[in-house]
Formats: structure tokens, sequence, C-alpha cells
DNA sequence: GATCACAATGCAAGCGCTTACATAAATTTC
DNA sequence: GAAATTTATGTAAGCGCTTGCATTGTGATC
């Protein structure tokens, strides 16, 4: 394809500019290397070929792609669209392109994908979360591929990263939960196997529980994959046991979602029925009925803190030390205190 | 960077395995061309050193980069995240990868995207509507790279293209929010300039008015960024107005939902007060209260399509025909019967 | 057993670009 | 004004892979 013998190659710019191929490709790359007038000269004949520089000839000469890959759960989920659309704008800025792949939370795929972009020539790699196969850690070490880790922060692992901690976080969610009197805490969660953003939030609940002297394995407990519909499955299978939570937690604003309309299809009101939290606070939380009691991240200031940090890897920086961004609190309507029966 | 000595290459795995790096190559791109054993022999080779296909190599020699670029407004619209996400599955599945880029809805944004991504050696492209600079499509039509357009579709227009008649799917919700009796209609709509979508689904508004014998003139339209909260105000603006609409057609479903909390900020009830409509029925208009009435559009379907469509043009098969998506109401609880006063 | 057809493999020529090094010209230094 | 330095450009050697063509080996055919 693409092959016809039309398409201009540096060597026909030069030809046309009266100079070698080198002065070209200096014009095109490190324009101050190269006199005002001749530069003027050979800008004109890229512009008259209609000239485009061969991205593989280039990618093979200069061993760069500058492109970045990243490899997310998936693009539907609000929250990593979100920071991802940051992060590509932030990338576009410094002369990157992104390469998407998703993994669908299965780490398999995620270890594939991985593979393939780096075989795809992805200068570095933006990786969601810690939890994955240290054969994989080996390998981007071998293959000297710069990675940085985001929506997560481990303060003791020392791998480069740039996110919150969600366990600290949603334990600070819990302790307002119990604040408002709540002892029957169930919790909806997403998929903790392979998923260590939410296996934190979970340890999260329990952490506070314990540092209220409180019982963790009073905890009712639902895991479930993400979605609206599964928050409402969970919901109601919570509030149907003998002794109903007073709130229930879930690990994410789209669980909550579905909990809410759970417990609207049930006859539920929240928050005097029932109080209901989610996490990640997107847009969502605040369209909802009530608006959601939730945990703030700064997405958008994660993407592209993240692309800047990964870009400057990716030139040959030193890997930034795991920078931890600030959450909140949200309290919204969603959270009220226990109903004093 | 990357390019230690320790990176092996085809001609260490040929050494290694005592065959040409023809037959290695072959061994990997068309392996029922090697016997049995020797492909064998070299695939252990390829093992034991840990080799991967340099890509600009093997992109400068292929002429292939299996690579497709989407350029999309933004990724933070969940409309084209899900979509997008489809898209991406199904060229993961064919062994493709996804360059994203997006313009912000900015045509001058969206020209530059279509050239760095062909310059990034794109061998298709997913464009999202009609509306762009002739020359774009000439340029396009010169670099001989297959461009697939999606999110839209004029039976008039002999692109090849994947979507749905903005236009006509919108005159039909218009005719059942006409069939409730209302009569006087707001109209929130995203900005028109530069995105037929939306100039199309407000023509469609006007389409139907016309049909039934009313004046398009008498419509109060608002044209806003796209946004929960430009949707809110907009949603002020008109309901402040001296003969208020009694229902507010918004041009998507983020609009919509700003409208509705615009509407109970007011303390208006919908549909008591004044009916909503949307458009896209994305997973928000299910979770809002009340529900939106909207128009669904196969979002994923749309996304696996494109991606089939573009894969097969790639690989040179002719242009599809423009394909037509259906679509269908939904009418949900935030449309009601004009209030009889 | 010689001939042919065909499958399996090797040889080597690029693909289009970047860049170290060499060279030539211009500028500065003493 | 010659030597030393700096600046601008050219030369040409790859970068690692694919693929057309040539070569070799194998079994089938007569």
């Amino acid at each position: 394809m693409r092959t016809s013998r039309t398409i201009p190659t540096l060597d026909d710019v030069a030809k046309k500019a009266g100079v070698s191929t080198a002065t070209v490709s200096r014009c095109l790359n490190t324009p101050d290397r190269v006199q005002k007038n001749t530069r003027v000269r050979v800008l004109k004949a890229v512009e008259a070929l209609g000239y485009t520089p061969n991205f593989g000839a280039r990618v093979l000469a200069a061993k760069r792609t500058f492109t970045i890959g990243a490899i997310i759960p998936t693009m539907e989920n609000a929250i990593f669209a979100r920071g991802l659309q940051a992060f590509q704008e932030e990338l576009q800025r410094a002369g990157y392109t992104l390469l998407v792949s998703s993994t669908a939370y299965s780490p398999a795929a995620e270890d594939e994908q991985i593979r393939a972009l780096i075989t795809r020539g992805a200068d570095g790699l933006l990786l969601i979360g810690y939890d994955r196969d240290p054969a994989l850690y080996r390998y981007l070490k071998r293959q000297a591929v710069p990675a940085l880790i985001a929506w997560a922060h481990h303060p003791d692992i020392p791998r480069p990263a740039i996110g919150f901690d969600n366990r600290r976080a949603m334990a600070l969610l819990t302790e307002a939960v119990l604040a408002q009197g709540h002892r029957r805490i169930g919790v909806i969660t997403a998929v903790t196997k392979g998923n260590d953003r939410a296996a934190d939030r979970l340890q999260g609940i329990r952490d506070a529980l314990q540092a209220r002297g409180l019982d963790p394995e009073t905890l009712a407990v639902i895991e479930t994959p993400y979605g609206v519909e599964n928050g409402e499955v969970a919901m109601r299978t919570l509030m149907q046991a003998d002794a109903a939570p007073t709130v229930v937690m879930c690990g994410n604003d789209v669980l909550a979602a579905g909990a809410l309309r759970g417990a609207k299809a049930m006859g539920l009101s929240v928050p005097q029925d029932v109080s209901v939290t989610g996490f990640d606070d997107i847009e969502l939380a605040r369209i909802v009925t009530p608006a959601l009691t939730t945990v703030h991240v700064p997405h958008r200031e994660m993407g592209t803190k993240a692309a800047k940090a990964l870009i400057a890897m990716v030139e040959g920086a030193a890997p930034p030390a795991p920078t931890e961004l600030p959450i909140s609190l949200e309290i919204r309507d969603s959270l009220g205190p226990v109903k004093t029966a």
C-alpha cells in the first residue's frame, strides 16, 4: 500500500533544494544547526513536494518512536477516560502520540498488551496499579522501557508512581461514616483479584474499623464486576439480609450509582433508610439523586502529571520519586446519620 | 536509549538457530512457508534470546505499521469512550494497535492531528463526522490512507461512513414530543460550528416542526459547549423566559442531565412542569431522576463495525458502502404530556 | 535412472532516515 | 596575516527487517 513512487523521500527534497540529505534532516530536526537561507530553501522544497518523513525509517534510525503506550482496564470507565484524556493532551503538547490498549481487568491480557506495546516501539508505558507478575517487571527492565504507575501510590514500594493512597483515602471516608453513628456497614467492592486499588480500598475500611476498636469481620462484603447493574444487584442482596446495613460503602461511584438505583427500586430512601458512599468523584456523583458522598480524586491532574513524568523518564531523566496526590472527602446528601429506630 | 548491545536482532536469532535471517523472518510472518522442524528450532532460539522484532525496521521494510489512528473530539465524553473502547477491542483482536488523538472539538486541531497520525504511520484513520476542509480530504487521498467516518451517516455523501442519521433520529424524537402536545419547545444544543452531528440534530427538530406545519422560528435555541454545568446554565436561561418552554430538547444526554439538574434547582419538577429529552442513551440516561427520554445509539456496535470496516479497507478491500445503523427511541419518565394549565 | 516440479532455504538488495566523522568556509585570536 | 577555532555542509555507514530471486534438495513421473 502507500508505496506508489509518488511519495517523496528525503532524497527528493535534497535534490530539489540542492543540498545533501543530511542537511534536510537537520533542517527538520535541529533547525538551528543550519543556516537560515538554506533552511528556507529546504523548507520550501519540503512544502513544494508535500514531503512527510517516513515514520519507520525515522524510528529505525533514531531509535525513538515518540510514542507512549497506556494500558488501562477500560476506557468506558469515566475515571480512566478522564485521566487518559488529560494524559493524551499533555503528550500531544510535547509532541508524543498515545498508543492505547485495554485489558478488561484481566492480568493475562495486560501482560500481553505490555509486550505488544513494547514491540510496537512505545518509548514509555503508563500502567495502572502495582499488582502484576514480577516477571513482567523484569521484562520491562530488560527492555529498558520506562514505566510509570498511576492511580495508585504505595509509600513503601519504590517504583515510579503517581497517584494516591487508596487505602488511606477509604479509611478516611470510613471514619466520616462511623462518625455518623453507623455500625452495620455493607460494602460493594469491585473485584479485588488482580486489582490492588480495589483491594486497598476494602482494606482501608477494615483499617478504620480496627482503629475504632470495631471488628472488621462484621462487614457484609459483596464483590462484583464494574457496572451500574451490578451495583444495583449487590444492593438488593445486601438490603435483604436479616440485619440490613445502615450504610453501604461502594468501591467506586458507578457501583454506588447502582446501589442508589437499587435502593430506590426497593422503596428505600437515601439517606433516611440507608446511606450510600462512592469513590472517585466522577461527574456522575453530582448528578445522581441524592448527590453522592465520595472521595474526590484529581483525575486530570494525575493524567497531566503522569505524562510529564513519563516524558521526562523517556528523555533520560532519573525516575521520579513516587508522587502522592491529595484526595479529599466530598460529603454530600447520600450520607446521613444512622437512623435511630 | 534502548540501544544496549544486549537487545537481540533477527541476525542473532538466525545465527543461534543456524539459519538465514530470511528463514527467521518467514518463521515469524508466514510460518507455513517453513518446515516444521526448522520452525521449531527457530522459535526455540527466539524464546531463548528473548527476541522481539524491532518495530521501526519492520515498518520500514514492510511498509505497514498495523496501527490505526482515531481522532475524536474527546475521550471524556462517554459516547466516544464507549465506541472507542469497542473499536480498540476489535482492532486488538485483529492484531492492530490504536493510536488516539483528540481535538477538543477544534477543526484546526483536528487538521493537525490527522497529519500527525499519518506521519506516525497510521495505516488507516477513524474520523468523527463529515464536516472538514476539502483540502484535508485531498491530503488523505494523496497519502493513500483509508479513512472511515463514524458517528454520522449522510445517505447522499459517498464517503465510507458508518453511523446513523442524526437529523432523522432527532426528527423522530421530536415527533414523539409533539405527540405529547408540546408546542413551546426549548433546545439546548452543542456548538454546531464544525460539528455536523450537532447541526444535524438541531435541523432534525426543525424538520419535524415543519412537517407538522409548525414554524421552526418559534424554537428557543441555546448553543453551549459540552458539559453538565453548561446544560444547567442553559436550562435556567430558557426557563426564565417570558413564555417558558414546556419541553426542553437537548443535543445530548450530558446536556440533558444538566437541564434536569437545573430544573431541580429551580424547583421545577420533571415532567410535570417541564419535560426534558436527551440524545445518545449513555448509561447516565437511566441513572438520572427521572430517567431520560432519549435516542438510543448502538455505540459499541458502531465501534466494532467501524474497526472491521477500516481493517478491511487497510488490507485492500474496496471502501464499503456507507452503513446506517438503526437507532431507536427510548421513551422514559422525563417526557410527559404538556401541562394543561 | 534421468527429468521435472515443487518445496524449503539462502542471498542480498533495499526500505528512508539519522548521525559520526570529514571537509570546507568563515570567523576570531594573537 | 597565519594559526586556531567555530560554523555549515557533505559523505556514507549503518539501523534491523522483508522479500524477489537464486539455489538446493526432495519426491514424483516417465
